[in-house]
DNA sequence: CGAAGTCTTGAAGAGCTTCAATACGCGTGG
DNA sequence: CCACGCGTATTGAAGCTCTTCAAGACTTCG
Protein backbone atom coordinates (compact mmCIF):
# COMPACT_ATOMS: atom_id res chain seq x y z
CA UNK A 1 0.00 0.00 0.00
CA UNK A 2 1.48 3.59 -0.82
CA UNK A 3 0.35 6.56 0.49
CA UNK A 4 0.50 9.63 -1.49
CA UNK A 5 2.43 12.55 0.05
CA UNK A 6 0.06 15.72 -0.97
CA UNK A 7 3.63 17.87 -1.61
CA UNK A 8 4.19 15.89 -4.94
CA UNK A 9 0.70 16.20 -6.47
CA UNK A 10 1.25 16.75 -10.12
CA UNK A 11 -1.56 19.04 -9.79
CA UNK A 12 -0.11 21.48 -7.27
CA UNK A 13 0.90 23.64 -9.83
CA UNK A 14 -2.88 24.55 -10.28
CA UNK A 15 -3.48 24.17 -6.73
CA UNK A 16 -1.09 26.96 -5.43
CA UNK A 17 -2.11 28.79 -8.88
CA UNK A 18 -6.20 28.77 -8.00
CA UNK A 19 -4.81 29.58 -3.86
CA UNK A 20 -3.15 32.85 -5.60
CA UNK A 21 -6.77 34.31 -5.69
CA UNK A 22 -9.08 32.89 -3.30
CA UNK A 23 -9.50 29.77 -0.88
CA UNK A 24 -9.94 26.20 -2.29
CA UNK A 25 -11.98 23.97 -0.34
CA UNK A 26 -11.10 20.25 -0.08
CA UNK A 27 -14.12 19.37 -2.02
CA UNK A 28 -13.57 21.64 -4.91
CA UNK A 29 -9.14 19.82 -5.20
CA UNK A 30 -11.09 16.31 -5.15
CA UNK A 31 -13.49 17.66 -7.90
CA UNK A 32 -10.15 19.00 -9.29
CA UNK A 33 -8.55 15.76 -9.15
CA UNK A 34 -11.44 14.08 -10.24
CA UNK A 35 -11.75 15.55 -13.33
CA UNK A 36 -8.26 15.56 -14.86
CA UNK A 37 -6.91 12.63 -16.39
CA UNK A 38 -2.76 11.02 -15.95
CA UNK A 39 0.10 13.38 -16.83
CA UNK A 40 1.07 13.54 -20.32
CA UNK A 41 4.17 15.12 -21.70
CA UNK A 42 4.96 16.94 -25.05
CA UNK A 43 8.16 17.52 -26.68
CA UNK A 44 9.03 21.23 -27.11
CA UNK A 45 7.79 22.58 -30.30
CA UNK A 46 4.81 20.01 -30.80
CA UNK A 47 1.49 22.08 -30.65
CA UNK A 48 -0.99 21.29 -28.44
CA UNK A 49 -3.97 22.44 -30.01
CA UNK A 50 -4.52 23.89 -33.41
CA UNK A 51 -6.78 26.47 -34.80
CA UNK A 52 -10.08 25.17 -36.12
CA UNK A 53 -9.97 22.36 -33.82
CA UNK A 54 -12.88 21.09 -31.58
CA UNK A 55 -10.96 19.98 -28.46
CA UNK A 56 -13.11 17.51 -26.21
CA UNK A 57 -10.67 18.31 -23.11
CA UNK A 58 -9.11 21.34 -22.08
CA UNK A 59 -5.54 21.54 -21.02
CA UNK A 60 -3.39 22.17 -17.87
CA UNK A 61 -0.49 23.05 -17.67
CA UNK A 62 2.01 21.56 -15.24
CA UNK A 63 5.44 22.09 -16.15
CA UNK A 64 7.09 24.06 -19.41
CA UNK A 65 6.33 26.97 -21.25
CA UNK A 66 3.75 27.02 -23.90
CA UNK A 67 2.11 30.17 -26.27
CA UNK A 68 -1.17 30.85 -28.06
CA UNK A 69 -0.68 32.30 -31.37
CA UNK A 70 -2.10 32.74 -34.50
CA UNK A 71 -0.84 33.24 -38.19
CA UNK A 72 -1.97 35.09 -40.96
CA UNK A 73 -2.20 33.73 -44.16
CA UNK A 74 1.53 35.08 -45.66
CA UNK A 75 3.20 33.70 -42.23
CA UNK A 76 3.17 36.75 -39.93
CA UNK A 77 2.62 35.27 -36.57
CA UNK A 78 1.53 37.13 -33.38
CA UNK A 79 1.62 35.44 -30.09
CA UNK A 80 -1.06 36.52 -28.15
CA UNK A 81 -0.50 34.55 -24.62
CA UNK A 82 2.17 32.68 -22.78
CA UNK A 83 0.78 30.27 -20.30
CA UNK A 84 3.07 29.09 -17.59
CA UNK A 85 2.64 26.13 -14.78
CA UNK A 86 -0.60 25.91 -13.69
CA UNK A 87 -2.73 27.70 -16.58
CA UNK A 88 -5.36 26.24 -18.21
CA UNK A 89 -3.91 27.05 -21.95
CA UNK A 90 -7.32 26.45 -23.75
CA UNK A 91 -9.69 26.27 -20.52
CA UNK A 92 -11.56 28.89 -22.71
CA UNK A 93 -12.34 26.08 -25.42
CA UNK A 94 -14.71 24.00 -22.64
CA UNK A 95 -17.52 27.22 -23.74
CA UNK A 96 -16.42 28.47 -27.06
CA UNK A 97 -15.54 25.01 -28.50
CA UNK A 98 -14.19 25.73 -31.31
CA UNK A 99 -10.45 27.07 -31.10
CA UNK A 100 -10.04 30.06 -33.12
CA UNK A 101 -6.08 29.86 -32.60
CA UNK A 102 -3.41 27.87 -32.16
CA UNK A 103 -1.50 26.90 -28.78
CA UNK A 104 2.20 25.40 -29.30
CA UNK A 105 5.14 23.90 -26.13
CA UNK A 106 7.85 26.15 -26.31
CA UNK A 107 9.58 23.42 -24.06
CA UNK A 108 8.78 20.47 -23.51
CA UNK A 109 5.63 20.54 -21.06
CA UNK A 110 3.83 17.98 -19.09
CA UNK A 111 -0.05 18.79 -19.05
CA UNK A 112 -3.20 16.97 -17.69
CA UNK A 113 -6.61 16.74 -19.63
CA UNK A 114 -10.08 17.68 -18.49
CA UNK A 115 -12.46 16.12 -20.47
CA UNK A 116 -15.19 18.79 -21.06
CA UNK A 117 -17.75 16.39 -19.79
CA UNK A 118 -16.16 16.92 -16.59
CA UNK A 119 -15.79 20.75 -16.10
CA UNK A 120 -19.28 20.79 -17.01
CA UNK A 121 -19.99 18.63 -13.91
CA UNK A 122 -18.10 20.80 -12.05
CA UNK A 123 -20.40 23.91 -13.04
CA UNK A 124 -23.03 21.73 -12.04
CA UNK A 125 -22.26 20.85 -8.47
CA UNK A 126 -19.67 23.11 -7.48
CA UNK A 127 -20.33 26.95 -8.34
CA UNK A 128 -17.48 28.48 -6.37
CA UNK A 129 -15.23 26.34 -8.07
CA UNK A 130 -17.18 27.27 -11.59
CA UNK A 131 -16.30 30.97 -10.87
CA UNK A 132 -12.27 30.29 -10.00
CA UNK A 133 -12.18 28.82 -13.13
CA UNK A 134 -14.08 31.66 -14.89
CA UNK A 135 -11.09 33.85 -12.85
CA UNK A 136 -8.38 31.85 -14.75
CA UNK A 137 -10.21 32.56 -18.08
CA UNK A 138 -10.84 36.48 -16.88
CA UNK A 139 -7.01 36.64 -15.70
CA UNK A 140 -5.94 35.62 -18.92
CA UNK A 141 -8.26 38.00 -20.58
CA UNK A 142 -6.88 40.97 -18.32
CA UNK A 143 -3.17 40.13 -19.26
CA UNK A 144 -4.18 40.44 -23.14
CA UNK A 145 -5.74 43.65 -22.87
CA UNK A 146 -2.30 44.76 -21.22
CA UNK A 147 -0.31 43.26 -24.06
CA UNK A 148 -2.99 44.92 -26.43
CA UNK A 149 -2.07 48.40 -24.73
CA UNK A 150 1.88 46.78 -24.85
CA UNK A 151 1.49 46.81 -28.59
CA UNK A 152 -0.71 49.73 -29.61
CA UNK A 153 0.77 51.88 -27.36
CA UNK A 154 4.20 51.25 -25.92
CA UNK A 155 7.56 51.56 -27.86
CA UNK A 156 9.72 48.34 -28.59
CA UNK A 157 11.83 48.93 -25.54
CA UNK A 158 9.35 49.79 -22.79
CA UNK A 159 7.17 47.41 -24.40
CA UNK A 160 9.70 44.55 -23.64
CA UNK A 161 10.20 45.93 -20.29
CA UNK A 162 6.88 45.27 -19.47
CA UNK A 163 7.10 42.03 -20.42
CA UNK A 164 9.71 41.13 -17.69
CA UNK A 165 8.58 42.76 -15.40
CA UNK A 166 5.60 40.68 -15.76
CA UNK A 167 6.82 37.67 -16.18
CA UNK A 168 9.49 38.01 -13.24
CA UNK A 169 6.07 38.80 -10.85
CA UNK A 170 4.17 35.70 -12.82
CA UNK A 171 6.94 33.37 -12.00
CA UNK A 172 7.62 34.46 -8.76
CA UNK A 173 3.70 34.31 -7.87
CA UNK A 174 4.19 30.20 -8.35
CA UNK A 175 7.47 29.97 -7.06
CA UNK A 176 9.09 29.49 -9.96
CA UNK A 177 12.70 31.32 -9.14
CA UNK A 178 16.01 30.00 -10.20
CA UNK A 179 18.42 32.29 -7.57
CA UNK A 180 16.72 35.67 -8.71
CA UNK A 181 16.99 34.70 -12.60
CA UNK A 182 13.93 34.22 -14.59
CA UNK A 183 14.37 30.86 -16.44
CA UNK A 184 12.74 31.90 -19.66
CA UNK A 185 14.20 29.69 -22.88
CA UNK A 186 12.90 31.30 -25.79
CA UNK A 187 14.52 32.34 -29.19
CA UNK A 188 14.73 36.24 -29.98
CA UNK A 189 12.52 35.63 -32.81
CA UNK A 190 9.94 34.09 -30.52
CA UNK A 191 10.21 37.09 -28.41
CA UNK A 192 9.47 39.22 -31.51
CA UNK A 193 6.25 37.14 -32.08
CA UNK A 194 5.77 38.50 -28.38
CA UNK A 195 6.09 42.41 -29.27
CA UNK A 196 4.84 42.34 -32.54
CA UNK A 197 8.08 43.18 -33.81
CA UNK A 198 11.06 41.98 -35.93
CA UNK A 199 13.94 39.33 -34.65
CA UNK A 200 16.62 41.92 -35.61
CA UNK A 201 14.38 44.35 -33.83
CA UNK A 202 14.16 42.32 -31.38
CA UNK A 203 17.90 42.16 -30.77
CA UNK A 204 18.55 45.55 -30.93
CA UNK A 205 15.54 46.10 -27.90
CA UNK A 206 17.78 43.70 -25.54
CA UNK A 207 20.69 45.38 -26.54
CA UNK A 208 19.15 48.28 -25.18
CA UNK A 209 18.25 47.17 -22.26
CA UNK A 210 21.75 45.56 -21.86
CA UNK A 211 23.23 48.14 -22.30
CA UNK A 212 21.83 50.74 -19.81
CA UNK A 213 22.45 47.40 -17.17
CA UNK A 214 18.65 46.95 -16.72
CA UNK A 215 18.72 43.05 -17.84
CA UNK A 216 21.57 40.21 -17.91
CA UNK A 217 20.66 37.91 -20.40
CA UNK A 218 22.67 34.26 -20.13
CA UNK A 219 21.64 31.19 -22.14
CA UNK A 220 18.13 30.68 -20.66
CA UNK A 221 18.23 32.92 -17.87
CA UNK A 222 17.46 36.46 -17.47
CA UNK A 223 18.63 38.81 -15.07
CA UNK A 224 16.69 41.43 -14.12
CA UNK A 225 19.11 44.10 -12.74
CA UNK A 226 16.72 47.47 -11.70
CA UNK A 227 13.52 45.71 -11.31
CA UNK A 228 12.12 49.43 -10.20
CA UNK A 229 14.10 51.10 -13.11
CA UNK A 230 12.22 48.57 -15.76
CA UNK A 231 9.15 49.68 -14.02
CA UNK A 232 9.36 52.70 -14.42
CA UNK A 233 10.35 52.43 -18.28
CA UNK A 234 7.12 50.38 -18.73
CA UNK A 235 5.17 51.71 -16.90
CA UNK A 236 4.62 48.73 -15.31
CA UNK A 237 1.15 48.52 -12.28
CA UNK A 238 0.57 44.89 -11.30
CA UNK A 239 -3.75 45.82 -10.91
CA UNK A 240 -4.12 43.32 -14.15
CA UNK A 241 -2.77 40.51 -12.66
CA UNK A 242 -5.55 40.18 -9.87
CA UNK A 243 -2.61 38.91 -7.72
CA UNK A 244 -5.15 39.46 -4.31
CA UNK A 245 -6.59 36.81 -2.12
CA UNK A 246 -10.02 37.61 -1.73
CA UNK A 247 -13.66 35.65 -2.15
CA UNK A 248 -14.72 35.26 -5.70
CA UNK B 1 -53.55 46.79 -15.47
CA UNK B 2 -50.92 46.52 -17.76
CA UNK B 3 -49.49 43.84 -20.03
CA UNK B 4 -46.11 44.25 -21.16
CA UNK B 5 -45.61 42.73 -25.03
CA UNK B 6 -42.37 40.90 -24.68
CA UNK B 7 -41.38 42.74 -27.83
CA UNK B 8 -41.01 45.64 -25.79
CA UNK B 9 -38.53 44.16 -23.60
CA UNK B 10 -35.51 46.53 -22.81
CA UNK B 11 -33.82 43.21 -21.95
CA UNK B 12 -34.08 41.84 -25.70
CA UNK B 13 -30.78 43.33 -26.83
CA UNK B 14 -29.10 40.48 -24.34
CA UNK B 15 -31.45 38.02 -25.13
CA UNK B 16 -30.85 38.23 -28.88
CA UNK B 17 -27.38 38.27 -28.26
CA UNK B 18 -27.36 35.29 -26.07
CA UNK B 19 -29.46 33.26 -28.62
CA UNK B 20 -26.82 33.58 -31.16
CA UNK B 21 -24.86 31.52 -29.33
CA UNK B 22 -27.17 28.58 -27.89
CA UNK B 23 -30.42 28.25 -26.59
CA UNK B 24 -32.18 30.42 -23.84
CA UNK B 25 -34.75 28.63 -21.59
CA UNK B 26 -37.60 30.92 -20.20
CA UNK B 27 -35.99 29.86 -16.93
CA UNK B 28 -33.04 31.65 -17.67
CA UNK B 29 -34.95 34.60 -19.19
CA UNK B 30 -36.31 35.26 -15.80
CA UNK B 31 -33.27 34.62 -13.35
CA UNK B 32 -31.52 37.45 -16.22
CA UNK B 33 -35.00 39.46 -15.31
CA UNK B 34 -34.71 39.37 -11.49
CA UNK B 35 -31.24 39.61 -12.02
CA UNK B 36 -31.17 43.61 -13.77
CA UNK B 37 -31.98 46.88 -12.08
CA UNK B 38 -34.01 49.52 -13.50
CA UNK B 39 -33.04 51.16 -17.42
CA UNK B 40 -30.30 53.99 -17.05
CA UNK B 41 -29.22 56.58 -19.50
CA UNK B 42 -25.81 57.88 -19.60
CA UNK B 43 -24.38 61.18 -21.59
CA UNK B 44 -22.07 60.61 -24.20
CA UNK B 45 -18.23 60.96 -22.82
CA UNK B 46 -19.23 59.39 -19.68
CA UNK B 47 -16.93 56.83 -17.56
CA UNK B 48 -19.20 54.07 -16.79
CA UNK B 49 -16.76 52.27 -14.84
CA UNK B 50 -12.95 53.58 -13.51
CA UNK B 51 -9.58 52.01 -13.44
CA UNK B 52 -9.60 50.80 -9.99
CA UNK B 53 -12.86 51.26 -9.10
CA UNK B 54 -14.83 47.67 -7.18
CA UNK B 55 -18.04 47.85 -8.34
CA UNK B 56 -20.66 46.55 -6.92
CA UNK B 57 -22.75 45.43 -10.48
CA UNK B 58 -22.12 44.90 -13.38
CA UNK B 59 -23.11 46.62 -16.62
CA UNK B 60 -25.32 45.44 -20.01
CA UNK B 61 -25.51 48.29 -22.07
CA UNK B 62 -28.93 48.12 -24.00
CA UNK B 63 -28.43 51.13 -26.61
CA UNK B 64 -25.63 53.14 -27.28
CA UNK B 65 -21.50 52.21 -28.16
CA UNK B 66 -18.86 51.88 -25.07
CA UNK B 67 -15.18 51.14 -25.40
CA UNK B 68 -12.91 50.01 -22.52
CA UNK B 69 -9.43 51.68 -22.15
CA UNK B 70 -6.65 52.35 -20.24
CA UNK B 71 -4.51 55.26 -20.33
CA UNK B 72 -0.59 55.54 -19.76
CA UNK B 73 0.59 57.85 -17.26
CA UNK B 74 1.74 60.32 -20.45
CA UNK B 75 -1.74 60.16 -21.68
CA UNK B 76 -1.22 57.53 -24.33
CA UNK B 77 -4.65 55.55 -24.39
CA UNK B 78 -5.36 52.74 -26.19
CA UNK B 79 -9.06 51.05 -27.08
CA UNK B 80 -8.72 47.65 -26.08
CA UNK B 81 -12.92 46.97 -26.89
CA UNK B 82 -15.90 48.28 -28.72
CA UNK B 83 -19.09 47.01 -26.76
CA UNK B 84 -21.91 46.95 -28.75
CA UNK B 85 -25.81 46.59 -27.52
CA UNK B 86 -26.06 43.71 -25.35
CA UNK B 87 -22.80 43.37 -24.71
CA UNK B 88 -22.01 42.95 -20.98
CA UNK B 89 -19.34 45.85 -20.75
CA UNK B 90 -17.99 44.96 -17.51
CA UNK B 91 -19.60 41.26 -16.62
CA UNK B 92 -15.32 40.26 -15.77
CA UNK B 93 -15.91 42.33 -12.28
CA UNK B 94 -18.37 40.56 -10.93
CA UNK B 95 -15.20 37.51 -10.48
CA UNK B 96 -12.18 39.82 -10.73
CA UNK B 97 -13.46 42.82 -8.02
CA UNK B 98 -11.21 45.23 -9.22
CA UNK B 99 -11.06 47.23 -12.66
CA UNK B 100 -8.08 47.20 -13.93
CA UNK B 101 -9.02 49.57 -17.17
CA UNK B 102 -11.86 51.87 -17.70
CA UNK B 103 -15.34 51.79 -19.71
CA UNK B 104 -16.29 55.05 -21.61
CA UNK B 105 -19.64 55.87 -23.10
CA UNK B 106 -18.98 56.77 -26.79
CA UNK B 107 -22.74 58.02 -27.59
CA UNK B 108 -25.51 58.22 -24.98
CA UNK B 109 -25.72 54.87 -23.81
CA UNK B 110 -28.87 53.14 -22.13
CA UNK B 111 -27.43 50.54 -19.38
CA UNK B 112 -28.66 48.38 -16.67
CA UNK B 113 -27.03 47.16 -13.83
CA UNK B 114 -26.56 43.62 -12.28
CA UNK B 115 -25.72 43.64 -9.23
CA UNK B 116 -22.86 41.32 -8.10
CA UNK B 117 -24.62 39.21 -5.40
CA UNK B 118 -27.70 39.00 -8.02
CA UNK B 119 -24.68 37.59 -10.44
CA UNK B 120 -23.46 35.16 -7.88
CA UNK B 121 -26.94 33.62 -7.22
CA UNK B 122 -27.33 33.04 -11.07
CA UNK B 123 -24.11 31.11 -10.67
CA UNK B 124 -25.70 29.03 -8.08
CA UNK B 125 -28.91 27.90 -9.49
CA UNK B 126 -28.31 28.21 -13.43
CA UNK B 127 -25.25 26.63 -14.54
CA UNK B 128 -25.91 26.79 -18.16
CA UNK B 129 -26.78 30.64 -17.66
CA UNK B 130 -23.55 30.79 -16.08
CA UNK B 131 -21.82 29.46 -19.01
CA UNK B 132 -23.50 31.46 -20.97
CA UNK B 133 -22.72 34.27 -19.35
CA UNK B 134 -18.68 32.86 -19.02
CA UNK B 135 -19.33 32.70 -22.83
CA UNK B 136 -19.93 36.18 -23.05
CA UNK B 137 -16.70 37.10 -21.67
CA UNK B 138 -14.48 34.50 -23.56
CA UNK B 139 -15.87 35.75 -26.65
CA UNK B 140 -14.57 39.13 -25.40
CA UNK B 141 -11.32 37.87 -25.19
CA UNK B 142 -11.03 36.49 -28.85
CA UNK B 143 -12.32 39.74 -30.15
CA UNK B 144 -9.26 40.93 -27.87
CA UNK B 145 -7.09 38.82 -29.52
CA UNK B 146 -8.48 39.06 -33.55
CA UNK B 147 -7.25 42.47 -31.65
CA UNK B 148 -4.23 42.30 -30.80
CA UNK B 149 -3.09 40.33 -34.13
CA UNK B 150 -3.85 43.31 -35.54
CA UNK B 151 -1.70 46.08 -33.38
CA UNK B 152 1.16 43.40 -33.52
CA UNK B 153 1.39 42.09 -37.28
CA UNK B 154 -1.55 43.85 -39.49
CA UNK B 155 -0.43 47.36 -41.19
CA UNK B 156 -2.58 49.87 -40.54
CA UNK B 157 -4.74 49.42 -43.64
CA UNK B 158 -5.02 46.10 -43.02
CA UNK B 159 -5.69 46.85 -39.31
CA UNK B 160 -8.73 49.24 -40.18
CA UNK B 161 -10.23 47.53 -42.87
CA UNK B 162 -10.19 44.28 -40.43
CA UNK B 163 -12.26 46.45 -38.03
CA UNK B 164 -14.48 47.74 -40.31
CA UNK B 165 -15.16 43.40 -41.00
CA UNK B 166 -15.73 42.92 -37.63
CA UNK B 167 -18.01 45.42 -36.85
CA UNK B 168 -20.04 45.07 -39.67
CA UNK B 169 -20.59 41.28 -38.78
CA UNK B 170 -21.24 42.26 -35.11
CA UNK B 171 -23.76 44.51 -36.17
CA UNK B 172 -25.45 42.86 -38.35
CA UNK B 173 -25.76 39.97 -35.97
CA UNK B 174 -27.97 42.15 -33.68
CA UNK B 175 -30.30 43.76 -36.34
CA UNK B 176 -28.09 46.84 -36.10
CA UNK B 177 -27.96 47.44 -39.96
CA UNK B 178 -29.26 50.79 -41.36
CA UNK B 179 -29.54 50.84 -45.11
CA UNK B 180 -26.72 48.62 -45.15
CA UNK B 181 -24.77 51.26 -43.88
CA UNK B 182 -23.16 51.08 -40.33
CA UNK B 183 -23.62 53.47 -37.76
CA UNK B 184 -20.43 54.13 -36.43
CA UNK B 185 -20.02 57.69 -34.55
CA UNK B 186 -16.41 57.72 -33.54
CA UNK B 187 -14.65 60.47 -34.36
CA UNK B 188 -11.15 59.88 -36.28
CA UNK B 189 -8.80 59.79 -32.83
CA UNK B 190 -10.96 57.31 -31.10
CA UNK B 191 -10.63 55.36 -34.09
CA UNK B 192 -6.50 55.91 -34.16
CA UNK B 193 -6.94 55.24 -30.12
CA UNK B 194 -8.89 51.57 -31.24
CA UNK B 195 -5.79 50.98 -33.54
CA UNK B 196 -2.65 52.16 -32.16
CA UNK B 197 -1.86 54.75 -34.64
CA UNK B 198 -2.00 58.49 -34.52
CA UNK B 199 -5.03 60.76 -35.55
CA UNK B 200 -2.82 61.73 -38.62
CA UNK B 201 -2.25 59.07 -39.26
CA UNK B 202 -5.80 57.57 -38.87
CA UNK B 203 -6.82 59.91 -41.39
CA UNK B 204 -4.80 58.69 -43.81
CA UNK B 205 -6.10 55.39 -43.63
CA UNK B 206 -9.03 56.44 -44.31
CA UNK B 207 -8.06 58.34 -47.24
CA UNK B 208 -6.59 55.33 -48.42
CA UNK B 209 -9.68 52.90 -48.14
CA UNK B 210 -11.65 55.38 -49.62
CA UNK B 211 -9.25 56.04 -53.04
CA UNK B 212 -9.44 52.40 -53.65
CA UNK B 213 -13.36 52.61 -53.62
CA UNK B 214 -13.75 50.07 -50.69
CA UNK B 215 -15.83 52.48 -47.99
CA UNK B 216 -17.71 55.00 -48.56
CA UNK B 217 -17.75 57.34 -44.92
CA UNK B 218 -20.62 59.98 -44.50
CA UNK B 219 -21.12 61.88 -41.26
CA UNK B 220 -21.89 58.99 -38.29
CA UNK B 221 -22.09 56.46 -41.12
CA UNK B 222 -19.84 54.05 -43.13
CA UNK B 223 -20.71 52.59 -46.00
CA UNK B 224 -18.78 48.84 -47.21
CA UNK B 225 -18.80 48.95 -50.70
CA UNK B 226 -17.34 46.15 -51.15
CA UNK B 227 -17.13 43.71 -48.45
CA UNK B 228 -15.26 40.72 -50.32
CA UNK B 229 -11.47 43.46 -50.82
CA UNK B 230 -11.82 44.13 -47.51
CA UNK B 231 -11.97 41.19 -45.71
CA UNK B 232 -9.41 39.79 -48.41
CA UNK B 233 -7.12 42.87 -47.62
CA UNK B 234 -7.63 42.66 -43.47
CA UNK B 235 -7.31 38.45 -44.08
CA UNK B 236 -10.41 38.45 -42.30
CA UNK B 237 -12.13 35.49 -40.71
CA UNK B 238 -15.07 35.46 -38.59
CA UNK B 239 -14.02 32.43 -36.66
CA UNK B 240 -13.19 34.35 -33.55
CA UNK B 241 -16.53 35.79 -33.14
CA UNK B 242 -18.14 32.29 -32.83
CA UNK B 243 -21.24 33.28 -33.96
CA UNK B 244 -22.89 29.84 -34.18
CA UNK B 245 -25.57 28.58 -32.22
CA UNK B 246 -24.99 25.14 -30.63
CA UNK B 247 -25.10 23.62 -26.98
CA UNK B 248 -22.64 25.24 -24.28
C1' DC C 1 -21.00 85.19 -35.40
C1' DG C 2 -17.41 83.43 -32.74
C1' DA C 3 -15.41 79.45 -30.47
C1' DA C 4 -14.18 74.81 -30.02
C1' DG C 5 -13.67 70.54 -31.86
C1' DT C 6 -12.64 67.82 -35.89
C1' DC C 7 -10.72 66.95 -40.36
C1' DT C 8 -7.17 67.63 -43.78
C1' DT C 9 -2.62 68.57 -45.69
C1' DG C 10 2.52 69.18 -45.90
C1' DA C 11 7.06 68.33 -44.34
C1' DA C 12 10.63 66.56 -41.34
C1' DG C 13 12.11 62.90 -38.61
C1' DA C 14 11.86 58.73 -35.47
C1' DG C 15 11.08 53.86 -35.15
C1' DC C 16 10.99 49.78 -37.17
C1' DT C 17 11.56 46.44 -41.23
C1' DT C 18 14.01 44.20 -44.65
C1' DC C 19 17.90 42.39 -46.87
C1' DA C 20 22.25 40.65 -46.56
C1' DA C 21 26.42 39.27 -44.57
C1' DT C 22 29.01 37.57 -40.65
C1' DA C 23 29.68 35.33 -36.21
C1' DC C 24 28.54 32.18 -32.74
C1' DG C 25 27.06 27.76 -30.40
C1' DC C 26 25.92 23.23 -30.38
C1' DG C 27 25.18 18.60 -31.73
C1' DT C 28 26.34 15.06 -35.28
C1' DG C 29 28.99 12.18 -38.02
C1' DG C 30 33.45 11.29 -40.02
C1' DC D 1 38.83 14.97 -31.96
C1' DC D 2 37.68 17.93 -35.47
C1' DA D 3 34.77 19.41 -39.37
C1' DC D 4 30.55 20.35 -40.76
C1' DG D 5 25.88 22.02 -40.73
C1' DC D 6 22.13 24.22 -38.82
C1' DG D 7 19.74 27.30 -36.05
C1' DT D 8 20.36 31.54 -33.63
C1' DA D 9 22.49 36.03 -32.67
C1' DT D 10 24.64 40.17 -34.32
C1' DT D 11 25.74 44.03 -37.31
C1' DG D 12 25.26 47.46 -41.20
C1' DA D 13 22.70 49.92 -44.55
C1' DA D 14 18.68 51.27 -47.11
C1' DG D 15 13.99 52.18 -47.10
C1' DC D 16 9.19 52.19 -45.58
C1' DT D 17 5.61 53.12 -42.14
C1' DC D 18 4.05 55.91 -38.99
C1' DT D 19 4.65 60.10 -35.77
C1' DT D 20 5.04 64.76 -34.76
C1' DC D 21 4.50 69.48 -35.50
C1' DA D 22 2.19 73.05 -37.57
C1' DA D 23 -1.09 75.35 -40.31
C1' DG D 24 -5.43 75.87 -42.57
C1' DA D 25 -10.37 74.40 -43.63
C1' DC D 26 -14.54 72.73 -42.31
C1' DT D 27 -18.50 71.83 -38.84
C1' DT D 28 -21.24 72.36 -35.19
C1' DC D 29 -23.33 74.77 -31.68
C1' DG D 30 -24.32 78.22 -28.26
Amino acid sequence: MTATAPTDNPLDALFVRLQQHDKLGDAERAALSAALGPVETLPKGADLVREGDNPGSSTLLLEGLACRYRTLSDGRRQIVALHLPGDFVDLHAFVLKEMDHAVGAITTCRIARAPHPALERITEDHPHLTRLLWLLTLIDAAIMREWAVGLGRRTAVEHMAHLLCELDLRLRAIGQQHDDRLYFPVTQSDLGDMLGISPVHTNRVLQELRSRQLIHWEGDFIELLDRKALAEMADFGDLYLHLVRRPR
